[in-house]
DNA sequence: CCAAGCTGGTTGACGTGTCAATTATGCTCG
DNA sequence: CGAGCATAATTGACACGTCAACCAGCTTGG
């Protein structure tokens, strides 16, 4: 059996969704930065702001926001150089490391989050209409479920 | 007029929406990858293998990727470090470089498109309806068209 | 014609992401 | 117990992107 191969229309909607993703995706970015803050700051913000008493296990971590221990560490590792965070040792877990929200942190984190939803109604909410955005999280569900197939 | 915060949906929509595709563009770059390109390798062939003389000046390459410049110096040296394009003065501008494909580029071009297209039709078409793919390309264009004023 | 500004392109610094290797601690089974 | 393996986290090397600065060479208006 021969493999098919996209159509030409199958692949102007990937290459639309490729590139879509990443121009939505660049705009946050770029608005997030005029605060201060990339994208991964303000995810490792927001984890930490909602954990019970401000602080996680680093792998904990790693794992609600979806990244690698190794991305996770590196981000850290500036974070904490610019005082959005500090890192403590587990007290149950010698090999253990916690990231803990720091005052600065905490603040930048109060400052941001409101234009940021802002920015997200405007970039994606505004642009869409009720029906296009529930078929969007349909399709979202579909692709991640394929993905995880294999 | 207060300011319209996005519902618990929406953002659920909206987080979907970024993470998925930072999923999809991650298993498409590490399947890439097993070849030996980088997404933005294979981009950058495609454009000069699709171009007349399979040649380009550097600033219409940028644009036809919609790279800025800078980022695409970084790329072709790093390509033309590893023979897969070279460089060459422009005759009609002083200033100005082409970017001309090489053979070694020509050959894992060749080599790498198959199984390319074969996993868009995996990770992507296979995994929506054709509605939903037709939908996909409905919400892309809006998302761009409304990114694209102001 | 030439100074001022525009354009094409490169570079350096730095933040970010991945991979593979490393270190140190916990755990388990003979 | 202790050897071997699993796990937590960090590190180093390198690819990638952005931004700002820079160097030419073009272009144009006085």
């Amino acid at each position: 059996m021969t493999t098919r191969f996209p159509t030409r229309d199958e692949l102007r909607v990937w290459r639309d969704f490729i590139e879509t993703g990443e121009a939505v995706r660049t705009e946050m970015a770029a608005r997030l930065q005029r605060q201060g803050l990339s994208t991964g700051d303000y995810t490792v913000l927001l984890a930490l702001s909602e954990a019970t008493g401000q602080r996680m296990r680093s792998s904990e971590l790693a794992t609600a926001v979806g990244w690698e221990r190794s991305r996770l560490s590196h981000h850290l590792g500036r974070m904490e150089k610019r005082g959005l965070i500090r890192r403590e040792e587990c007290l149950t877990d010698n090999r253990g490391a916690e990231a803990v929200l720091a005052p600065a942190g905490a603040e930048i984190f109060q400052a941001v989050t409101r234009p940021h939803l802002r920015d997200i109604r405007e970039i994606f909410v505004d642009a869409l209409t009720p029906d296009q955005l529930a078929a969007t999280g349909e399709i979202m569900a579909a692709l991640r479920e394929h993905l995880a197939q294999e």
